[in-house]
Order: structure tokens, then sequence, then C-alpha cells
DNA sequence: GTGACTCGTGGAATCGATTACATCCCTCGG
DNA sequence: CCGAGGGATGTAATCGATTCCACGAGTCAC
């Protein structure tokens, strides 16, 4: 493969010419200009990236670590952070970290390695050492989604607060008043979160959350069965379940199937992120929607600011309740517009 | 930072036993070894990637390329990809095409200049000129899912002949004649042979499938909703539709649900490719599923073998039908184990 | 006319590793 | 006792770019 000698040569130039002209330097002849141009042309060369960031001591690469790829809510986020990250000139590495400690910080070590230029991370714990030491070391950092309590990083997430409060509003009115939550790792922000907005928004209505609906699930799929196989067993089983991640809910709706019993007839279902298919699900379920594209780009503007220079700054932005047919009233047709496939652009 | 100097200066070394020691070289003595072990930890050294990538000319790095991220169906094989690729020692980029050949060539031109060891990609169109000049330049390669004909790469796919025969079978006995298809791209593989597949598995029974049954996609879920209409709007609409992938899927049943129409009632659907969300549709769907996860370790694989200057063989794994109850039969409980979750694994 | 400045250019150092080659020191066989 | 052979180690070249510095030529002001 031809490098920036072969170019020179070929120029008839000096290497430092043939690297200004790639690199819009100023001092250099049009007609030096020229030369360079059409040899790279002629000899299809391309810059070796790996010699440049040695060089630079920058790879224009953004390192992503997210908890669990299946998850379309993480899915959707990542696609929306490789998308700003190229329109900034940035490439992007996701890590996937399935939730498992070791895994993140396997990715996070690998990630520093290559010497990435910023780290984007939705932490699967309450922090390992490993991470620590990086933001110490003056590591370019964001937090997305979930973040690190006590940690000068700055964050990017949704506000559920009055999603929740709105959830439970919903509910509420519906004559439900058994009310039961399938939480998330209490080591995850947004695992303990969900749980504090959901019984601020019940005190609101003078209810109280029982140990007994206070489920711990995992964010995935097989914890939100078995939670929900749990509630069901009781004496007196909750009207609501209300799963703190879309994947819980998906196992939640297979315990009770499973048990022969029907959403939201006899018993109701609501999940923290909305995602696509939960309009094709029998029934439609109601969930709180992030604003997911929205956090990506904001999160990636952020890095990208802290990385060059700029002052970053953390972002809250609110999620908004969607009502479908899971808790037991025909939407409202006009409050589930959700469509199923998102912008291409 | 600390260096590798560094390192050499803490241990009273040189720079070459350092190395030496990292690399496991046999002829260092068990003292220095000590030493520069000693020194490591103390200064929590890690060789610079970028840096040693530019001596050994090896990255260790796999690109993978998909069509489009959002797809479940990707999602589920790139995850394979990555567990696979890192048990073999390598990392994996991915870059998402979004079913766009301009994109598609940004990717694979940015994963070429970071000097990524081998290529992995489902390709959305015929090929790219870049593509066919790296496969040319030497750049080891494997195609997954899709592939392009009359390049001599080694391919990893699955062939869902035997399973369309399967459906067409099923669909057969229960009475339905009409059937359609709503077909990917032309210019992918997966494209047109599964329009093949249906075709032929349909001749077996001696049904034609007209021109007026056979619907464009571009495995978009806006296109099966498009085509789905077009299908409705017919003096006489097929009795089935099988969509080509899940997305196109989902589209049919929204465009099916928004005439106030009923599935399987009042039309069947099947779709290739399944996933964990067609469980839980209403109705859940019939779908051909492919052992995605073995063909993303199998394509590693391969592309391992490459690169490490084995041979590598063609995969070809077969599909398989999973019936549910989108197109009128109850589904014998045993038919459809699909779990919810795969292993965590 | 001459010193100061700018502009275009090339030579060479540099980034942080790996590794070929040279060197030194031991051991061992004859 | 001496030379061969081999193990441990260091010096320096190298990978492919970027960039500091020096230099020659041209321009301009005084």
């Amino acid at each position: 493969m031809a490098g920036i000698k072969d170019v020179a040569a070929a120029a008839g130039v000096s290497v430092a010419t043939v690297s200004r002209v790639l690199n819009g330097h100023p001092s250099v002849s049009a007609e030096a200009r020229a030369r360079v141009m059409g040899a790279v042309a002629e000899l299809e060369y391309r810059p070796n990236a790996v010699a440049r960031s040695l060089r630079t001591d920058q790879t224009h690469t953004l390192g992503l670590v997210i908890s669990d790829v299946l998850n379309p809510y993480f899915t959707e986020l990542a696609r929306s952070v490789e998308e700003e990250a190229r329109a900034l000139g940035y490439s992007v590495i996701i890590g996937n970290a399935d939730e498992r400690p070791e895994l993140q910080d396997h990715h996070v070590r690998n990630l520093l390695d290559r010497r990435i230029d910023g780290l984007l991370v939705s932490p699967t714990d309450g922090g390992s050492p490993l991470m620590l030491d990086a933001v110490r070391a003056g590591t370019p950092m964001v937090f997305v989604d979930r973040w690190i309590p006590g940690v000068d990083v700055p964050v990017v997430r949704a506000d559920g607060r009055g999603a929740v409060r709105d959830l439970v509003a919903h509910l509420h009115g519906l004559g439900h008043r058994r009310l039961a939550i399938i939480a998330g790792p209490a080591a995850t922000t947004t695992g303990s979160e969900r749980v504090e907005a959901f019984r601020a928004a019940l005190a609101e209505y003078g209810l109280h959350l029982p140990d007994a609906y206070t489920g711990q699930g995992d964010f995935q799929a097989e914890s939100g069965r078995r939670v929900t196989e749990g509630f069901l067993d009781l004496p007196e089983p909750p009207e609501v379940v209300f799963a703190a991640d879309n994947l819980m809910a998906l196992g939640a709706l297979d315990a009770v199937r499973a048990r022969g019993l029907r959403v939201p007839d006899d018993i109701a279902l609501a999940a923290f992120d909305d995602i696509p298919w939960f309009v094709h699900t029998d029934p439609p379920v109601t969930a709180i929607a992030q604003p997911t594209g929205e956090l990506g780009r904001a999160a990636v503007r952020a890095l990208v600011d802290r990385i060059e220079g700029r002052t970053p700054r953390s972002v809250t932005l609110p999620a908004r309740l969607v009502v479908r047919r899971s808790c037991g009233a025909p939407a409202p047709p006009t409050l589930s517009p959700s469509p199923v496939q998102r912008s291409t652009s």
C-alpha cells in the first residue's frame, strides 16, 4: 500500500509538502498542491490513520460503552451517537458490557489502550476503580442515561419523574390502587431512581409501596418473568406491574401469559422505555418514552466539547408518557402516535 | 501517561527488555522479568496500542459493516460477532450502513484507513468498486448473511430454502392459495434469493406467483406498510403476505391494522427472520428463524482463519420454520419454544 | 541598496512501540 | 586453556505520518 513517501516521490516534492497539502496547511503553492493531489489520485493514496494517530495523539474516535446492545433502547442510542459523531468527524467504537462489570472494564481498558479521544459510558455498576482512574487521569468522559454519583463528569440523561407521575395519575384514574414495580439493579442510577420516582408519585396519591411490591430485577427479560411470578404468587397480587425497562416488561408479559392470565383484564402492565415493538404487542404496552435520539446526540456534543477544549454541560431532557392499552383504558387515538419507524436521516 | 521508556528506567533495563517481557519472549532472565513486571504494576503501564499497531502492522481489530443496526437480526449478529472475536483476541468496530451504499463505503474506507486486520461485510448493494478493490488488494474479508456474487470471498449465511418450503407447505395445508411476498432490494442476495425460494416452493404446489403479488420493499418497516397497502387495494388481495424480513413484517402488520382488518382472520402474515418480539405481537408471528449467533461466530472464525494464514471455508447453515398463530392455525404448544431471552453467555 | 519579513519548501526529529544485530558473559567440550 | 555456542541484554533502525526549524528567494519600506 502506497505511503506518503511514494506520493512525495511521484509528485516530486518532499513528504513535508505532501503532509501540508493533505492537512490543508495554507503555505503551499498552488502548483505543488496540484501535483500532490494528482499523485494522491494516481496512487489511490490514503493516509495511514494509525501512524497519524501516533504522531498527533488523536484518534478522532469515541468509545461508547453500553450495558446491553440487545436492548432496543441502547441500540437506538448507539445509532444516534454514531450519527452525531460522524457528523462531527469522529468514529465510534461500541463496547457491549452485557450488564457485567468485568466486561465493562474490559472494554474501557481496551478503548483506553487504543487511545480513543473520549469515552461515553452508561455505567453498569457504581463505578469501577478503572473508570475512576481514567477520569482522574483526565480522559474526556460523559455519562449517558446512567451515571456514577459523586464523579465530576457531565451527565446526559432523561428525567422520568414527570412521566412517572403522569403514569401513576393515569393508573389511579383507572381505579388501580395496588401498584408494584420491577426495579433495576440498585447499583445503577436508573435502577434506583425509577423506584424512587414511582414511590414519590404514589405518595402523592396517598399510596404506599410495600416491599412485597418491589421486585428486584436486573434489566433482563428473565428477571422480569421471575419477579412477576413472585407477584402473582402473592396472596394479594398487585393490580399493576410497572417494569423499569422494556426487557423486564417483556418477561412480565411472558409470566402473565404463562399463567393463562390476560393483560390488562387480570393485571395491568407498564414499562419504562418505549420501543417500536410496544405498538404491536398484545396488548400494546403503555410506556414512558425517552428522547433517545436526542440524548445520544447531546451526549456526543458534550463529549466533543470536552475533547476540543470547550466546556461541556450536563443535559437533562424530559421523558413522556405514552398511553396504550396495557393498563386498561382504551387509548384515545391521538395519544399513541409513536410511529413504528424512526426517521432514517 | 507512562511509556515503555519510563518502565525501562524504573526497572533499570532497556526498552528492548521491557518489550520482550511484555511479549513473552523466552530470552529474558527471571530477575529482569520480575523487575519489569514490578515497574509495570507500579506505573500502571499499558502499552500504547496505536504505536504497537504501527510497528507490527496488526491492529487485532475486525471491522463489521452491517446494513441496519436497528434491525434486531443484525443486532444479534453483531453481538455474537463481538463475542467470538473477543474470545479470539480481537476487537470489533461496527459500521452501520443503514442500507445506504454510500454510507457503507464511508465505513469501509474508514475501517481500511484504520488498518483493521479483516472485514466482515453484509453488503447493502451489488458491490462498490471500493470493496472490490479492497478484496483485490488482499484485505481479508468474509461476507455474512448477504454476499456479492462472483467475488472470491468466503460467505457465511443461512439457507432458507428448506424453511421456505416448509412455510409454503404449512400455508398450503391451511388452505391458503393466494400467496404474496414483500421482497427485499433485488441488489441484495437475500432480497432476490428469498423471492426465488418462495416462487420455487409455490411451484411445487402448482401455484404461481403473479407480479401483482410481488411487492418491492427495502427491508425497512415503511416499505412493508406501503407494499401491503398495495396488496390490500388489489381487486383480489392475497390471503397471505410473506415479508422477506422482520421490519417489513411489522410495517405489514401496521397496514393491516390501519384498515381495521385482523391477522390472521382477514389476512395471514409470515416473516423471514425470527426475533424475540414475534412471540409477543398480536398475533404471534410465524417466522423463519436463522441460526444468527452461529452465523456470527462462524463468520468470525472464517475471517480469523484467513487473517492468521489458514484457509477459510464458506459456511451455510439451515434456517428453520417457527410456526405461530399469524397464519391461522393454532400453534401446537411445542412448536414455539423460542425463548424471549437468549442465553447470556 | 539593504535589512526585515513573508512564503514555500525540505531535512530531520518525533510519537511509542518491536526487533535485527551486536555485544558480553558463561559454560562446556576437546 | 581456548574457541564455539548460546543466553541475556542493549543500541539503534523502523513503522508512516506530522511538524519544528532552517534556508533561499522574493517583496517591501525606508
